[in-house]
DNA sequence: TGAGCTAAGTTGGCAAAACCAACTCAGAAC
DNA sequence: GTTCTGAGTTGGTTTTGCCAACTTAGCTCA
């Protein structure tokens, strides 16, 4: 086996290290957003990318592993069996980290022409964005919220 | 120099790949990670990650040439002038983008002992999360949000 | 005055990962 | 039975990361 499951970091004690461990090598984070948008195929991603195919053979075999896609066969009438990548629920619910990405991007690394998507709700097309809420389902300012330690928090390092 | 800043994915039209040309190396999350819990110093960062000098430094160096963090010398009473890392508001922000990675992994990659981190407001200490939003500040369910194209959308490829 | 200490790096050698082109393999179409 | 296409694998080169050692500057203390 040429390729390790990535890093240490899926050891950390910390959330953040655990899923850069899964989604944060080179390549993985933009391989979901084609999973977002449709792509299913090891040459539509390919395509979409330009990504080598030893590397995206690699994160897609992490990506399964981890149980953000499935990986399964599919057959068209009158084609032969072809593999699929399809996310799972977890990786449907990485649409929210990779909004929060895109909005800062649109926000601080503009782009001449302005953003290239929206977000949206689907229902009357309304703008939604990522942020903070309440247990209430309100929104909280960010300058309101804080991270703060439990029991688990590691006390030696 | 070394060094090249990050590779051609900050010329992107999508704005995900923007963010991950400053933000998608390896360590550049994390460091952000312990900025937003207060770490300045460059031997902070370094003691609390276990990283490289010269990747610390080169990771740095990019962060404050998007304007990400800033690179101020200070100097505390009856010491010699040293170099502070501080976040932009540009880098407070990225809380956000971290807070929904940290929120999925908890989810997905659970730690044996729970997580080591929450997400309150500081007023009173109420759970707070990362989602979807309205313009009225009202949440909106995952499945209830989709990302359209605007006309900026390269339409030849 | 100069020897030692510490913070913030830089430099050089080695190892791992990414990149690229070429190749494989299987089934369908011709 | 030759060609085509999707989904990879293999081999060689380049880039990146890792580690240890070194550098530089200003402070402290003898």
């Amino acid at each position: 086996m040429l390729f390790m499951a990535s890093s240490k970091l899926i050891d950390s004690s910390c959330s953040i290290a655990r899923s850069l461990g899964v989604l944060g090598e080179r390549w993985t984070l933009l391989i979901l957003r084609e999973a977002l948008t449709g792509a299913t195929r090891f040459a539509e991603f390919r395509a979409a990318l330009g990504i080598a195919p030893d590397v995206l053979a690699d994160r897609l075999s992490t990506l399964v592993e981890y149980g953000v896609m499935t990986r399964e066969p599919y057959q068209e009438p009158g084609a032969r069996v072809r593999e699929a990548y399809r996310l799972t629920e977890a990786g449907r619910e990485l649409q929210l980290a990779l909004w929060s990405l895109q909005q800062w991007g649109d926000k601080h690394l503009p782009w001449p022409d302005g953003p290239t998507m929206l977000r949206r709700r689907c229902t009357d097309g309304a703008a939604v964005h990522v942020g903070y809420i309440d247990e209430q389902g309100h929104e909280v300012r960010a300058g309101d919220t804080q991270a703060v330690r439990t029991a688990a928090y590691p006390s030696a390092d």
